[in-house]
RNA sequence: GCCGCUUUAGCUCAGAGGUAGAGCAACGCUUUCGUAAAGCGUGGGUCAAGGGUUCGAAUCCCUUAAGCGGCUCCA
């Protein structure tokens, strides 16, 4: 634990204790520090709400000023046993209930550890350390939000309120921290995806179901493009797929039933609807009975693997053409529940940069190397450096994945070696598989901390087995090919969202909506005004006139909010000399230039797609 | 889906039981301007939706929806 964690984990001692001050029947669960600072969670009648914060932090305060030590108290187990049954542990006295969170916590803790007590005060709390030496050591703590949270993360079980705070050594520190979240707000996809036009979440089309406005758009095709170049280079082929495909087809790849929950139901020929009716199928019944799949119907495609799996099987295969890679900007639907929507982060529907390698196992190993260094490409590229590497393998709940286990220990031990191969540091995590395979992801952090899954490198035995995808070897044999689900930005509406947020709308050049924007002096000016935009855009630049009648400098600070790389000045100078005063957004003034140079050197910048 | 909070003009927000307001944006007119906001004027709202309490509801109560913060799940 860093100094900084034990300090936050000491706050959240002190939020402990603060909270039994004022509700001593409070049922404590657990507090530990996080990214931004620390929690505790609590199971309490009262509702907590930002409107309590005031008294709490109050009591806080006091706590802190009191200089309480921290004491280390090392137990037996039933002494600590009996301490909750008194429900004396994570309270200030004994109480007449148990502390049940801290009796589950404690029967968790293995025979062979140690059990410690931390005190503050009169609050004894079941904790392995470490703290600081006293309370007083926290310098600055605040309360920020209070969230729930099920009791160890399990939705069987009871739910609790989380309340988060933030803490620091010295008041200043936690100033500018503040500060810091308040600036990252500004930066938020969902606040600058609105302000820059770039895209709208409208409810009249469908929760979750973003619409790419003009300006997102643009975006959107220069990032499809750079990809494509670099998927040609590494031997990629493009596919088109539908966005339903028949229901069976997700029976025979799994989809249907293991990925149930996550779909759309499926959508009935209407001439199933027809004889059902005939049979006085009632409504709930014919409900039943399209969403277990007994009617016949189309699934809206979860994931574009099956109709790639089709492709494949589409003429018999030869050794020698493998590895095929089928690639295709495909756009896949998943029912995500209400709650967990949010931006162009959870959406509904969203278009994978995906593909797919049909490859023998001699090959897997090349392949994901591949795949490993095309995402890095395309990370460093666009500058998303802070990324972490998580192997994904499977977690003990066997029901949730399909295939042979012989298949998964084979598929793992593969993925493993060829991420070491390629020399990547990266964390290995239980339970985060696919379905059908272990993965290597890609996260990086959004404008608050938080955790996004972008590339994904995903290797699967089993997919091919489901379709019976088989390839003739060179001992004239057939043989079963491995599949490599890959997607570099993974989605492109999330990558976009955490492009948004890491420029700050601030797009370089090559991705600008907007890369020049004219700015007429006056409307004498307008005639060579649109005449220089007609110029620029023959060079493939997108550039608009600002025709407003405004003074300059409200058309500098309109475009200057609008993020726009180059704002290109016409006077009566400029008209008489055919240039263009430019303005850099980054730059600043930069004076007067040759109108076809400085095409060329916006051309440049975009052709080298610079930063 | 669950828990909490929120929802008033395109955007940001005021309005706390007596029948809706500001700034910005939009539109019009005047001004024709040299590197981050010219001036004046105009239009715009079944106060998220539905129900209830009340003589009277943006305001109080209930239900629903969406958004936000989390949890679980995932690109």
């Amino acid at each position: 634990m860093t100094e900084l964690e034990t300090l936050r984990h000491s706050a959240a001692h002190i939020l402990a204790t603060a909270l039994l001050e004022i509700w001593p029947e409070a049922q404590l669960a657990a507090g530990p520090p996080v990214e931004n600072g620390f929690y505790y969670d609590v199971s309490l009648p009262h509702r907590i709400s930002p409107e309590d914060f005031p008294r709490i932090e109050e009591e806080m305060r006091r706590i802190v000023h009191a200089g309480q030590p921290f004491v280390r108290i090392q137990t037996g187990r039933q002494e600590a046993e009996k301490l909750a049954l008194r429900g004396r542990l994570g309270a200030l006295t004994e109480r007449p209930v148990p502390s049940e969170f801290k009796l589950d916590i404690l029967r968790g803790i293995p025979d062979e550890e140690a059990i410690t007590l931390y005190q503050n005060g009169e609050f004894l709390d079941l904790c392995a350390g470490p703290h600081v030496k006293s309370t007083a050591s926290v310098g600055a703590i605040r309360l920020t939000h209070v969230a729930s949270a099920y009791y160890r993360g399990d939705d069987n079980n009871p739910q609790l309120q989380r309340v988060y705070g933030t803490a620091f050594s010295t008041e200043r520190e936690l100033e500018e921290h503040m500060a810091r979240q308040e600036e990252a707000k500004k930066r938020d996809h969902r606040k600058l995806g609105r302000e820059l036009e770039l895209f709208c979440l409208d409810e009249a089309v469908g929760v979750g179901l973003p619409l790419w406005l003009p300006r997102g758009a643009v975006i959107r095709q220069e990032l499809q493009a750079f990809l494509g170049d670099l998927l040609a280079k590494q031997g990629y082929e493009t596919v088109f797929t539908p966005h339903i495909g028949e229901l069976g087809l997700y029976r025979t790849s799994g989809h249907f039933p293991f990925y149930q929950e996550s779909q759309y139901p499926p959508i009935p020929e209407p001439t199933a609807w027809e004889s059902l009716e005939r049979e006085g199928c009632r409504c709930a019944e014919y409900a039943d009975r399209v969403k277990s799949g007994l009617v016949g119907g189309y699934l809206l495609k979860p994931m574009n693997c099956p109709m790639h799996a089709r492709i494949f099987a589409s003429r018999p295969r030869s050794y020698r053409e493998l590895p095929v890679r089928l690639a295709e900007f495909g756009t896949v639907y998943r029912w995500e529940k209400s709650g967990e929507l949010g931006g162009m982060t959870r959406l509904r529907g969203f278009t994978q940069d995906d593909a797919h390698i049909f490859c023998s196992e001699s090959q897997i190993e090349d392949e994901v190397r591949g795949c490993l260094e095309l995402v890095r490409t395309v990370l460093s590229a666009l500058d998303l450096r802070d990324c972490r590497v998580r192997l994904g393998l499977r977690g003990p709940d066997l029901q949730k994945y399909i295939g042979e286990p012989a298949l998964w220990e084979k598929a793992e031990a593969a993925l493993a070696s060829a991420i070491r191969q390629a020399g990547l540091a990266f964390t290995q995590e239980e339970g985060e598989a696919a379905f059908y395979g272990p993965k290597i992801d890609f996260l990086v952090r959004d404008c608050l901390g938080r955790e996004w899954q972008l590339g994904t490198v995903q290797l699967d035995y089993n997919l091919p087995v489901r379709f019976g995808l088989s390839f003739t070897g060179a001992d004239n044999r057939e043989h079963r090919p491995v599949m490599i689900h890959r997607a570099p930005f993974g989605s492109l509406e999330r990558f976009l969202a955490i492009l948004i947020e890491h420029f700050g709308g601030d797009f370089p050049v090559w991705l600008a909506p907007e890369q020049v924007r004219i700015l007429p002096i006056s409307d004498q000016q307008l005639d060579y005004a649109r005449e220089a935009a007609a110029a620029l855009r023959h060079r493939r630049l997108r550039v608009s006139v600002d025709e407003k009648n405004e003074t300059l400098n409200a058309k500098i600070r309109i475009a200057e909010k609008q993020k726009i790389p180059y704002m290109a000045v016409i006077g009566k100078n400029e008209q008489s000399t055919k240039t263009l005063s430019v303005r850099s957004r980054r730059r600043g003034n930069l004076g007067a230039m040759d109108l076809m140079a400085f095409a060329e050197q916006v051309d440049d910048e975009v052709s080298s797609r610079s930063l």
